[in-house]
DNA sequence: CGGAACTTTTTTGTCGACACTTTTTCAATT
DNA sequence: AATTGAAAAAGTGTCGACAAAAAAGTTCCG
């Protein structure tokens, strides 16, 4: 049903389109096994290309592999997930200061209208923490797009993406912090409009702290209860 | 000869390593086809470990492939190099603020170590570019491992470190830069010393642009003779 | 002599098979 | 009953083989 049209496109590059999903839909968990054998006969293909569909993964810290035990998916400690923020504040900062000298007048036009509709929508229904994933991604990778830089690209878009996915379902978006998001991307379109590259940069630094602060804080608050599987110290229900 | 002792290593990984080699050797230059068939014959070796060992390549952009067509090694056009020298100042940036906060007394006497003894070596020989080459790679490899942030670490000594290694071969490094590395070098370390996050992510930028606005200057007065055999207005011999 | 169409050769993408390792199963022993 | 050990099952790493596509070489025509 799906793949119908081959049309230049191989086995193995829909083995990691699909190998993705499968890890971001949660349906192999952190730490779970991956078994070539078991995805082949699931996708109905050889183990060759969903090796390097696993190769590829492997080489974007999505799974980890050792010599003959084979691979599993990352297992994100809070820790881990702080580091990858960091790296993110790192890029996602210096693309903004890029972008802040190269974007056009049209691409700032089609930001200010995605906030505004963002807003319109967010009047009616509040602000959903489902819709806000959707855009937040969205608003970072045409940023990145802005740059005009392809190493910078293809580092957010492609190489850190499904990681930054994993890291998101560590990050509870509560409303409070949703329309903090939507108050900061507003501040970083402001100093893009400017072409103001220290302010973007700035700006855009400041947002992911925040985010990252907010990570640091619920996971404090839950007590670690990433390791086993009950949580401690909190009795209700 | 090499490969005796099979403990725990794969073909796979020393084709990786064999090819890294090769390429940054220059035995294959950018924009050559890299045949499966001929590299297993020449590594003695199945295509099936190869073909990991080019996909990896291709994942850290050493390799640029097109479904049906192979792979080729990329060419690093001055734009691009100077593209990768901005995400370098990006992610090297932020790996000195980490480490500033972070690295041993223990470590920064290592660091004042290698300095004292390459001004010494330097004092009896002169700055060789090429010592200088060696010694420098050590030295922002030994800081990432100072920011303790697994990540960072990856990005700067694996995915990156082929592409940078193919980088250093455009900048043609002059005695004169050779000195000022040396002292930016020293700055460096300098911030580390203090625990100063700031001073240290702002030194390491400066000094990664100060490379890189040397490379804009030898691009220049080369007047891109990259792209053709011949080079262009400069007529002697 | 140059260029287009055809044929041959090479190469890529994919598959199935096999050896060796790891994991699991299961029975015997303390 | 629990633990240890051997045997069986499953999985990974590697290899050779094959179909389809691309590249190279050849022939024919203008």
């Amino acid at each position: 049903m799906l793949d119908e049209l081959d049309d230049s496109t191989t086995v193995a590059d829909s083995a990691l389109a699909r190998l993705t999903q499968v890890i971001l839909d949660g349906e192999l968990k952190p730490g779970a096994k991956v078994s070539e054998p078991e995805l082949a006969r699931r996708f109905g293909i050889s183990r060759a290309p969903l090796r390097e569909a696993i190769r590829r993964l492997e080489e974007r810290s999505v799974l980890t592999r050792a010599p003959r035990l084979g691979a599993r998916v990352v297992v994100l400690s809070p820790a881990k997930v702080e580091q990858i923020f960091v790296v993110r504040e790192a890029v996602e900062g210096m693309i903004a200061r890029e972008a802040a000298t190269r974007i056009t007048d049209s691409e700032i036009a089609q930001l200010r209208e995605n906030l505004a509709r963002q807003k319109a929508r967010s009047e009616e229904i509040g602000f959903s923490t489902f819709l806000t994933r959707e855009l937040d991604s969205d608003f970072h990778t045409f940023i990145a797009r802005c740059s005009r830089n392809e190493f910078l690209i293809k580092f957010l878009c492609e190489d850190y993406a499904t990681l930054i996915g994993l890291c998101r379902k560590h990050l509870r978006q509560v409303p409070e912090r949703a329309y903090r998001a939507f108050v900061e991307h507003g501040r970083i379109v402001d100093a893009l409009a400017d072409r103001d590259a220290d302010m973007a940069e700035l700006a855009m630094r400041r947002h992911i702290q925040a985010s990252r602060q907010m990570l640091v804080a619920s996971v404090q608050e839950a007590g670690g209860e990433s390791g086993r599987g009950r949580r401690r110290g909190s009795k209700r229900v």
